[in-house]
DNA sequence: AGATGATGTTGACACCGTTCAGATGCACGC
DNA sequence: GCGTGCATCTGAACGGTGTCAACATCATCT
């Protein structure tokens, strides 16, 4: 039994612990931080003992796992928006860029945990590349920019680049060497778009350039 | 007394620790990767009791930035370096990409590091970006392909798309997503060149286009 | 009803970061 | 030369962590 005495307390064993454990996990992870997020800590949130998680994860890194795979829906879905309500398909792609360098602004420490888990694994979650996800709107935007959606090659580096360009962005626009600039050019937002700028025209001028 | 029993062994004190705990630490990180690096291991590392450290740093982080400070002046010896021995001023940019996204596959665990504090203070060592680092080197490689040196604005976002692209490469290019296009390629090398031609051409598009 | 298996708890282990009182030995004033 | 001061190192301790084995509890199937 715990604070509410009313309602039902506490049931049987739990219900569905998996859930609850992942959903702590979240909670803890943007009230207080990564630094804050132990397997301890979350079984507390969770109202549960230390060892409870071990009958839903092996490990603690297999909860982090779910909570990263939460973290990468709900960006693919941020894309899927960006691209769905952009002014014009050409703008599609700054669009996404805006939106996923938002999301990683406004879930840092999620974000953070999405791409640390990945490099462990050395791969994303699997869905992300395939369809109605992040990458394909991606090469979606790119197409609907100009890009030759025949040249598969092609298209496949600079959707790659785009990912690379936007996650190196969103991992390093709020560094505070780039303060003075941010200022001159009237705010964040500016900046964004300044730097977007440049990752915009290249994908573009690498399709249709030379070479 | 350690590994050699013949020149001095250990001194009076130590000697300079300082020194001794940032290399045991990049031993250890090199060896068993950062889930190994613990202040304890580092002190069994330099051969010293578990509380020695803290009459040098004030904290774990403390040494670990001292390690990732390191990194940052191998990584700007590097960028010069890449720089100086390119084949012309034109292919230096694609010079310099290329010795960054190696440098950081050739010691995963420290690049890891120097932006994870990177991350936490919300900056790159200050040197980073002075005369003779790293950014400067990129700045003047943008500038030999063709950049204008005149509009500083246009030259500081094409250098910190650059950099933030480089970035996003080094750690995404080794996820198992990539490796059929990379099969297809012929290899990781033209991989990478393929992903920074698209960089390279980027911003030079950025910078002489419309706008 | 009784066995079974999934789920939760308790207690323990080793390790971690950090602190503090006390030992150690170099450097410097006399 | 020698004692004193002070930076440095050690040892033991505290609370926290991930993980595991042994035990308890409950839902369900026969």
């Amino acid at each position: 039994m715990r604070e509410s005495g009313n309602a039902q307390a506490k049931p049987y064993h739990h219900g569905d612990l998996s859930r609850a454990l992942v959903e702590a996990a979240r909670r803890i992870l943007e009230a207080e931080g990564a630094v804050a997020l132990s397997l301890r800590a979350v079984a507390r949130e969770a109202g549960v003992s230390p060892a409870a998680p071990y009958h839903h994860f092996k490990d603690k890194t297999e909860l982090l796992e779910a909570v990263a795979h939460g973290g990468w829906d709900a960006l693919s879905h941020a894309i899927i928006e960006a691209r769905r309500t952009a002014a014009s398909p050409g703008e599609a792609l700054e669009s996404i860029g805006l939106a996923y360098v938002h999301f990683a602004l406004q879930n840092p420490a999620l974000y953070r945990l999405m791409y640390d888990t990945s490099r462990d694994r050395m791969a994303m979650p699997a869905h992300i590349k395939e369809e109605e996800s992040g990458y394909s709107e991606v090469q979606c935007a790119l197409v609907a920019a100009g890009a030759d959606p025949n040249d598969d090659r092609e298209l496949q580096l600079a959707t790659i680049a785009s990912w690379c360009a936007a996650h190196g962005l969103a991992e390093m626009c709020n560094f505070e060497q780039f303060r003075p600039l941010k200022e001159a050019m009237g705010g964040d937002e500016a900046f964004l778009r300044g730097v977007l700028r440049h990752f915009g025209t290249f994908s573009l001028a690498g399709l249709h350039g030379k070479r």
